[in-house]
DNA sequence: ATAAACAATGCAACACTATTGCATTTGCAA
DNA sequence: TTGCAAATGCAATAGTGTTGCATTGTTTAT
């Protein structure tokens, strides 16, 4: 019932996969990767119809992308207020080197950088590495 | 000539295509993927050899690898002093969003985060978007 | 200089992630 | 309820990266 409000409050049409990946992701306290959902979703759906329904969902600001130290897209519900214009997500991803899981972490004071003489930032990524808190 | 003592000094064999790697990535101020070197090989050695020649020149500490917002290897000599055991690279990763160029660069004073309970921290990579010198 | 030992290379095949085209089905609004 | 645009399924494709195995090349010892 939540994920089919979520998804007319962003302009989508409510589907049942696309319902179903939010229900997912939203029981999911770590990011999921595509795989994790084409196992989850089981023969619910065609891998492509998630490929397709993930971007969608990322250029509508419900969920966020981050690739983990493979290179693997990973996703997860965007916290903040995003929208189709305005992604914030200004958290840590931190991956544990045992479960391969990758966490949103908020953490309190987000570190700035001072860059050197002609390079202009426009966004700091934090990508931490490490155990997390149920492989400790 | 360079290349070869490097070589040497890693306990590695000197072979054409891997003293050619160095020389190129010597010569070249951003991090190169595979593409790159394979485009700049030309046709003098075959694209698994430059992916094996990659793996264990970082293995041994002679260049690091990051990732691009792509999820793309790109590799770079290390600039400290790495080893087999050693690898340091504390430094920020900034990709162009002009040219995709990814740049090491060194920063002053690199951030400390401060993690929630449970999460314990081993590495912390910063990774940052904007637009570069050349590209300003 | 020669030969043996072992590491590096080339080639083919493969695994995996991700995207695109097109026909069909479905959600939603008129 | 009907029509249309959007979403889906299926097949094909691209790109990155790895593995197995036979062959070639580098190094070390003779
Ligand atoms: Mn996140
Ligand atoms: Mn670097
Ligand atoms: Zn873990
Ligand atoms: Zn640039």
């Amino acid at each position: 019932m939540e994920s089919a409000s979520l998804l007319k409050r962003h302009g989508l049409r409510s589907t049942p996969v696309r319902r179903l990946l939010l229900e997912i992701m939203d029981a999911t306290e770590h990011a999921v990767s595509h795989a994790d959902l084409e196992q989850q979703v089981g023969g619910e759906a065609d891998r492509v119809t998630l490929y397709r329904a993930l971007n969608t969902f990322e250029e509508h600001g419900i969920i966020h992308k981050v690739l983990d130290r493979e290179g693997v897209a990973r996703f997860a519900l965007c916290m903040d207020n995003c929208s189709t214009h305005t992604h914030v997500d200004e958290h840590l991803h931190f991956q544990c080197t045992v479960c391969s899981n990758v966490y949103c972490l908020p953490i309190e004071h987000y570190p700035r950088v001072s860059m050197p003489n002609g390079f202009n930032l426009v966004r700091l990524s934090l990508v931490a590495e490490g155990v997390c808190k149920r492989c400790n």
